[in-house]
DNA sequence: CTGAAAGCGCTAACAG
DNA sequence: CTGTTAGCGCTTTCAG
């Protein structure tokens, strides 16, 4: 309540005068290190009495760690980021560090300034999603000043940490499972192809129509943004073309599809089947809920978080550039099983 | 690239050797105060060569700054904190402060030790969201360790500054229209009743029945908790009371009580109106687009962080316990108007 | 214009 | 068991 004479937060100083004892022993007896019962005791009543807190900062400057990591993702608005986020802050939580999240909004200069700003030691360590991966980014990987695991795929050979999702596998998973439900005109909106999962999941979507023994058609394919809106625009345009099922990079772009289709009065999935990608919250909460592809959104922001603690702790010697695949798994729901065959989960 | 002899970053230290400077003119460059042009290149060149980037812990510990906000938010899956955080992200950005995300899950416990992490000297200042305001809640505000803008509602007297949402009013702007839409068994999912949006949404809520001339109807009500699938619950109990309209404490809940009602085979509006709050991105991503109340989530978010920059600025003198109102505004959308009426917009 | 030195709050030797 | 002291990396007087 009422801090040192000169103003300001108590601190070690403060309570080694009110207690009577110098700032060596205040030091021992708040980290529980042994005192004689009575400078424990005048100690104690003395920080509370105070209300001291710790100067972190102090602390850090001193053994050289924070305690705090960095989750650096492109969009805290998608809802498959928002389970990574849940599962990153589980495993650091546990582990005794706080989490500094930080939205780049997918700008390469942003991202590259958190990667930089690992050496300002604000943090120990930093989880960090790139969307693209230039040059500059591989640079920046390799001679980052901390330990950072990279959610993502990365060319082969650079040291580092990485966590990915297949979504190539994943893509081409609900394209085979549109044909199988009789879908023969498959439209395909997918993100940005300059970036690292537009191209994979074109690759898949490519894979699986070969597969099945489709044609690629140029004009059942738009390429657009990650969002709601931009699915929506997209499955406009797409419609001309006459397909019976969309499927959807993300499943923000299939919510925002499948209100286009609604609007217009397409039944989904009777006169269009909708897919989607992430199996996130969104898929199980609209009408109809949507196919969608898990590409283990939580069990890759667990896993990067460990990794990353691991690193830390500097227990275990993890081989530098240890890299994670989670596998995808489809999830059929009624956006694209007709009704009248008993297929289809939750 | 090659540090220190001895490891570790580079410091100004290793700076100075390199530049055959001390480690005063090395600061001062860095710092872009005056030096002979000489010294100067030489400091910025061994700077570069050896990958200098200052350490942030060493420069807060010196004056006392962080230039890191923390805003601390109840659920991170929630858009209409979404959007609080882009807002508050704006403002803190073009200010130079990093900002530190927080989810804590509305855990009372969580959000009084962020309160008193304040004291830890991490972070410069403090936006929270508490969902519950306890007395705890009150002292801790009261003697934070620095400054704090509170976005809900407190009781008058505390001296700390805060930024409120008007959901009474919301509330019964929604209700209002549903009756003016013709309906007249509103149902209400709220969420718990021991929260501070919970209990003035219920306020709002009656109110706007009594003044409607409807009388309160205690199996029309439901009390649960703020996510999806407990508005999918809430809707189905709901429904066996025969309600024309389902007015929702969130987007959130709306959506999950718009899956039930399709579900079930009912038709929105015309079978049952439902209207939700936050106008969140949800509300006009969903078919048919939900009508909701704009509790101005963004405004409220720049609004905090702006006055949080200007408390620590220090320039303007704000008074102590500086309130701001946001005004709630009705987004109407298909949910609630019936096809034939023209009213609706978007 | 530049260097030496103090000090931010804390921890950890090292002596007593 | 306790006190003195050095030092983490940086900024900032204060002398030169």
């Amino acid at each position: 309540m009422s801090p040192v004479p000169g103003g300001g937060q108590p601190t070690i100083v403060s309570i080694a005068r009110q207690a009577g004892v110098s700032i060596a022993s205040v030091s021992r007896v708040l980290n529980g290190l042994g005192a004689r019962r009575e400078t424990v005791e005048r100690v104690e009543r003395a920080a509370s009495e105070l209300g001291y807190v710790p100067n972190a900062v102090a602390r850090s400057l001193k053994d050289g760690r924070t305690r705090q990591l960095t989750f650096a993702l492109p969009d805290i608005g998608n809802p498959a980021y928002v389970a990574m986020v849940r599962a990153v802050q589980g495993v650091t939580k546990t582990a005794g560090y706080r989490l500094l999240l930080h939205s780049t909004d997918a700008v390469v200069d942003d991202e590259l300034a958190v990667l930089r700003s690992l050496g300002d030691r604000t943090s120990d360590g930093l989880i960090i999603c790139p969307i693209r991966v230039t040059d500059d980014h591989i640079d920046a990987l390799t001679c980052a000043a901390g330990p950072v695991v990279v959610m993502g795929s990365l060319p082969s050979g650079v040291p580092v940490d990485s966590v990915r999702a297949d979504s190539v596998t994943g893509a081409a998973l609900a394209v085979r499972h549109l044909h199988d439900t009789g879908c023969r005109r498959i439209g395909f909106i997918n993100g940005p192809s300059d970036t690292v999962p537009g191209r994979n999941r074109e690759e898949g979507y490519r894979a699986a129509l070969t597969e099945c023994g489709l044609a690629y058609d140029d004009a059942l394919v738009v390429e657009t943004g990650f969002g709601i809106e931009a699915g929506a625009r997209a499955a406009g345009e797409l419609l001309g073309r006459r397909p019976d099922a969309v499927f959807c990079a993300n499943d923000q772009l299939a919510l925002g599809a499948a209100r286009a289709l609604h609007a217009r009065g397409l039944r989904i999935p009777q006169d269009v089947a909708v897919a989607g990608m992430d199996d996130s919250v969104l898929a199980r909460s609209v009408w109809p809920p949507l196919t969608s592809v898990d590409l283990g959104s939580t069990e890759r922001g667990r896993r990067a978080a460990e990794l990353l603690v691991e690193r830390l702790d500097g227990t275990a010697p993890i081989p530098r550039g240890t890299t994670a695949t989670a596998p995808p798994r489809l999830v059929v729901r009624a956006s694209t099983a007709l009704p009248t065959e008993n297929t289809r989960s939750t």
